[in-house]
DNA sequence: CCGTTTATGTAGTGATCGATACATAAACCA
DNA sequence: TGGTTTATGTATCGATCACTACATAAACGG
């Protein structure tokens, strides 16, 4: 069963990453139309036709931006044997991730939308969600430690997931400010030299 | 000598005051003209009269915002007897700050402007540079610390100053998202919990 | 009173925003 | 071939953006 009607003349695939670039280095709102269409080297309508509006496309975007940045960061958590090892390989990730060079300095998840008007609140939503969700998977991890006999019992994990997330978002400022990947270490690793305190 | 011509029917100083709660709120971009004229009470022609322009007047805003916020969150650094204290003040007085009933969660110089566009550029600069200024106020007075023979003498301040900005940084973000007094204060204890470490 | 100066309210400016109407092009099936 | 379907390019939509031209109003000095 073929395809009916004339046929996409553009690469879809490849339009949404250069979307994504776009929001990435721009944010929502910053990225307009004009500035999208002519990353993506189509016109308005197709962009309408393919994806359905500026907002269906960044969610499409902020998708594929977890997809292809997200494994990176999030993969020592699963990986490290122990929990400290897991939170220091997400900072340390974290650090080289914002610092890639060619490409934009921070996180889309955190810098994508930062202030809510009445365009970007769907978006704004969906990040913060994401956020949040982040806070929760670094919690997990941490009641993981705690079931391996790793972690006090009445460690509160929520407390310490959030001290760490903020410390992630605070690196994704910095990295938009221009810090470097060796600033953006010391700073995970003085963000660790609270463990032992925050643990014991 | 009396003014000439017709006298100004507003008070300048209360309509800058309601315009730095504007752009506190919305952030430099999604103020708009309407916004900040409607929360002032006067006409456009009023506003360009008194204050030459937006960007004229968010940097008038900015300066209002350092006045009536900055000193309950800098206070400490002249104050406390010791370095410690003092960054430990500073980050106690910024999750009392930020959280404050009826004012904008977050800080205006952090959230003001993070995505940068052509419209924005040079209140961009603006802000990035009390950030970068107020980063440098942290590492002062840990140089202090040292002169003081309270700290050591090889400490690297401006890598505690950074992590501890970054701190605060993330905390506006934290902030943002709804966190709540309680929690900011904990993140801001968590961050001390590192300060032995950091500096021995 | 008159002339000067500054502020105000009305009503716009051109530019840009996200999103579309419409005619045409290019594929399919019968 | 003709009919259907989908994509494309042009040209634009109304809304909103920051900003201002202009006539009038309200104060001053003379």
């Amino acid at each position: 069963m073929a395809e009916r009607g004339r046929p996409r003349a553009f690469d879809r695939d490849l339009a949404l990453r250069r979307a994504m670039e776009v929001f990435w280095t721009k944010g929502y709102d910053n990225a307009s139309l004009a500035d999208l269409t002519s990353a993506m080297g189509i016109n308005s309508p197709s962009l309408y036709a393919a994806f359905g509006s500026k907002e269906a496309l960044f969610n499409e975007a902020i998708v594929l931006y977890g997809k292809v940045e997200g494994p990176q960061i999030w993969d020592s958590l699963t990986s490290a044997p122990t929990a400290k090892e897991a939170i220091s390989g997400y900072l340390r990730a974290t650090a080289a991730t914002f610092t890639q060079p060619g490409k934009p300095a921070g996180c889309m998840v955190i810098l994508g939308v930062l202030n809510i008007n009445d365009a970007n609140e769907g978006v704004s939503r969906a990040l913060r969600a994401i956020r949040a969700e982040n806070r929760e998977v670094l919690k997990q991890r941490l009641d993981e430690g705690i079931a391996a006999g790793e972690l006090a019992a009445d460690l509160d994990t929520a407390k310490v997931a959030a001290f760490y997330v903020t410390v992630q978002q605070g690196m994704s400022i910095q990295a938009r400010d221009g810090a470097n990947r060796e600033t953006l270490l010391a700073i995970a690793d003085s963000a660790m030299a609270a463990w032992e305190q925050l643990v014991g």
